[in-house]
Formats: structure tokens, sequence, C-alpha cells
DNA sequence: GATTCATATTCCCTCAAGGGAATATGAATC
DNA sequence: GATTCATATTCCCTTGAGGGAATATGAATC
């Protein structure tokens, strides 16, 4: 059931961060390592995970591995991500996050996705 | 982080047919297992895994234990649940659950969500 | 109080997840 | 081609999940 490997998908709580932050554009993963503040190992091998459960997708550009939400998600998907996006909306972590994200926000906006040009 | 705890409950199978079908109201566990024709072990184990992570309220009635969605549930888990039952109202599985529950239905007009009176 | 019925718990097994340290890979650069 | 940088994978460990058989519990009945 497809509907089990989103929700093994989202019971961790680095991936729903991880997805979380996604949601606001495609990401490469030391700048991932920079908003989460976690180590790399932990965030590659959940982005693995969700990468081999097809909730992400990605691409290589040069160095850097850029992460993003997948082009045309399954209606379960959407609609688990819509309700993951309203359900932290007001928790601090993920608040914290999207604003380490903003802090990065104008060096994405000169270089794209990838970290450092 | 108590969506973890909500998700860890709902990526079981098992456990989402149980969520489904309690959505149409209160139950006993042996109607469980005439509708999801599992065993007894295995409905009961999940049912307490649900109960322990406040998914679902239960109740003893005589003999019986009735089981419910929460009467307050967080916000939280009110979006999955409704995200669920979104979800799965087009799967066979699901559709075939709520069959047999169909057919409980007169029973459970007389004698309310315990087996046999 | 012994039996019966519905349900819960225990025990035993297997397997996968998650964490971290260390190491491998693959692209770019010198 | 050796080095560097970003990322992935491997190895080792601990822990919890899930299944089933057997057993325990607790209420009702005789």
């Amino acid at each position: 059931m497809e509907l089990v490997r989103i929700y093994e998908s989202l019971c961790e709580p680095t991936r729903l961060r991880l997805l979380h932050v996604l949601a606001a554009g495609p990401l490469c993963v030391c700048h991932f390592q920079a908003v989460l503040r976690e180590p790399q190992v932990k965030i590659s091998k959940h982005l693995g995970y969700l990468r081999a459960r097809g909730l992400v997708e990605c691409e290589r550009e040069g160095n850097w591995m850029i992460y993003r939400l997948p082009a045309k998600p399954s209606r379960e998907l959407r609609s688990n991500l819509a309700c993951l996006q309203d359900c932290v909306r007001e928790n601090p972590v993920f608040r914290r996050d999207r604003a380490r994200l903003a802090k990065l926000a104008p060096r994405l906006a000169r270089t794209g996705p990838a970290c450092c040009p």
C-alpha cells in the first residue's frame, strides 16, 4: 500500500524537517546541514530513505546533489504533504528551520540551490 | 513530537484499516475481527498500540471492549484522520471493510457496538 | 467457585530502523 | 593523476516492531 510507505517516511522527525524545508524549494545537502544543524550522515541517510520511497527526487549538479519534492506527486502524497505543512506551521523547531532557510535566501537567489558557486 | 507518534501509528496497514472502520463509529473487538478478518491477537495488539499512543479510546462494557476515536482529538490528529479517510476512499481493501461493516449495521443498531447481546 | 466468553498479555522469533565512525565515490581543480 | 570537496555507503551496535502460539485476565453465568 503506497499510503503505508508514505507514513513510514513521515514517522521520523528529521525527515519531517527535511520535507518541510523542501516545500520551500529545492536544496542541496550542505544547505540542509546548515538549516537542520544535523550531521552529514544523518541528513544524507534520511534523504536517501525518502528518495528510495519516492518522496523526494534528486539530481547531481557538479559536486552537489539537489533534492526536490517530486514533480508529479501522487494524490496521497500531495494530501499528506499539505497536511504536514499545516500541522507544523506553529511548531518551534520547524519555524526555526524556516528562519535559518530564510537567512540563506539571498545566497540561494544568486547561486541557485547548490551550495557555493 | 506528537506528529511523529501519529505517523508511527499510521504506518501499518492493519491500523489504518482499524482507524478507517472506527471513523464510522465505536466498535468492539470481535466486530473488528469480523470486518477485517484478521486473527484476534493481531487486532487486539494493534488496538492496544493505537490506544497507548492516544489515537483511540476504549471502555469496557461487560465482556466487551468498545473502541472509539478520541472524543477530543488534537488538531494534528483530526487533520491526519481526515486526510486518511480521503486517501483510502477508493482503495478496495478499505471499501471491502466498509461493506462488511455495513452488513453488521442492522445488528449494531439493535445492540449497540458490543457484539452479541 | 468452576466454566465460558471476549479480550489482553507474554514469550519467542525475525527483521528493519536509526545513530555514528570510518570509508568510499564521483566530480572538479590543480 | 593527486587532491579536495560534497555526498553516499558500509559496518557495527542497539532498539523496537510485528507475527503467532500459548497463556492470562476479568466479567458473566451456571
